[in-house]
DNA sequence: TAACAAAGCAAACGACCGTTTGGTATACTT
DNA sequence: AAGTATACCAAACGGTCGTTTGCTTTGTTA
């Protein structure tokens, strides 16, 4: 029979998780001490070493569950459509509500670089590249020219989508969806001239 | 008559803007202290402070110059070509070429967040917009189809030139200016169907 | 030549950083 | 009931941070 509830004691951790999620995508790896992450929660400082041995790992967990999320809203979204541009514009707009609004984990996979962070470092771009496998094969499907350069498209689809954290604005005209839908409909018109 | 050479006194201002930008560049704003610059001129941390008030306020004179140099490599650049989207090209090319190799000040510009520096921050985004405008004008010269948004088409432009910093690599198979061919071949062929 | 201002040195300020150590309460295990 | 491991508190560690203060040198100005 499994285990139900919590096993063993409480433990903070999934508190802790998003507060360090929260403030890592608000202010940033560097700009955030652990001091404020453990008076988020309301633990002291040094409590947080029970479950991280240094500040690095935990940035390294919060970026695990970011990649977990963001990959599996895109999943979802993903199978409710058939085809190849659809599923494509709709894996956007999950990419966007989820690095715009919606998942502080996945705020901090685009916002914090790996390389500020050189003993996770190939770690979180190993987790950052098996995200961005989910794209290479949406845009594998894509009827395109033969001309075209597909690792170019999603290069410069993925630029334009991630750059939107540093214009977007909450209470702005369009939200992810016309993002998405403008974004895609730059390309599509452009590569669907032949089949 | 105009006040040939240095004026006053010799002063390694010059230097220690050199360094702060590449400094800032490498390892970000925060990761950067005012020691790790001092020490690279060959000065005092204090004696930094003749020049700057704080440090953010030598970040912004970082900004200010990678914003002036960056703009005048793309507005020299521009004025080689006549075709709109020969220009726009030029100006991409001009742009990356910056970011990702010549221009340390530049590279600053797209790198550090103006709200991670919030004693400067509307001055920091003022200065880019400056910058942006340039492009807003070429693409105004652009013949697009009636129905083609020029904002997204500027925003995904830019945002999939400017997160290029994130995967680009110096060695690659492909530099700055077939990354922009490619980008603008991907935009052009759907829009030049009808003029 | 006297007064002045800029540039830099030398040394320190308090604050904050990530992390460690040792103790304690609690819940699971045997 | 005794033993063990977890989660946390309490307090401190050495180190680094941005910045300040006072002094010295030096070139310009009056």
């Amino acid at each position: 029979m499994a285990t139900l509830g919590k096993s063993h004691v409480d433990s903070r951790l999934p508190q802790v998780l998003d507060e360090a999620a929260r403030l890592f995508r608000t202010k940033g790896f560097e700009a955030t001490s652990v001091r404020d992450i453990a008076r988020a929660v309301g633990m002291l400082p040094g409590s947080l070493y029970c479950h991280f041995a240094t500040k690095e790992e935990l940035l390294a967990a919060v970026y695990v569950k970011g990649v977990a999320q963001i990959s599996e809203a895109v999943q979802t979204v993903v199978k409710r459509h058939t085809d190849p541009w659809d599923r494509l514009e709709a894996a956007c707009v999950a990419h966007l509500q989820s690095i715009l609004h919606d998942d502080d984990f996945a705020q901090v996979v685009i916002r914090v670089r790996p390389a500020d962070v050189p003993a996770a470092s190939q770690k979180l771009i190993d987790l950052r590249n098996r995200y961005e496998a989910l794209f290479i094969t949406l845009i594998k499907a894509l009827p395109l020219p033969r001309a075209t350069d597909r690792r170019a498209l999603r290069l410069m689809l993925m630029g334009a989508l991630n750059w939107s954290q540093a214009w977007y604005h909450p209470n702005g005209k369009f939200g992810p969806r016309a993002i998405a839908h403008k974004f895609i409909a730059l390309l599509r018109q452009g590569q669907e001239v032949l089949t």
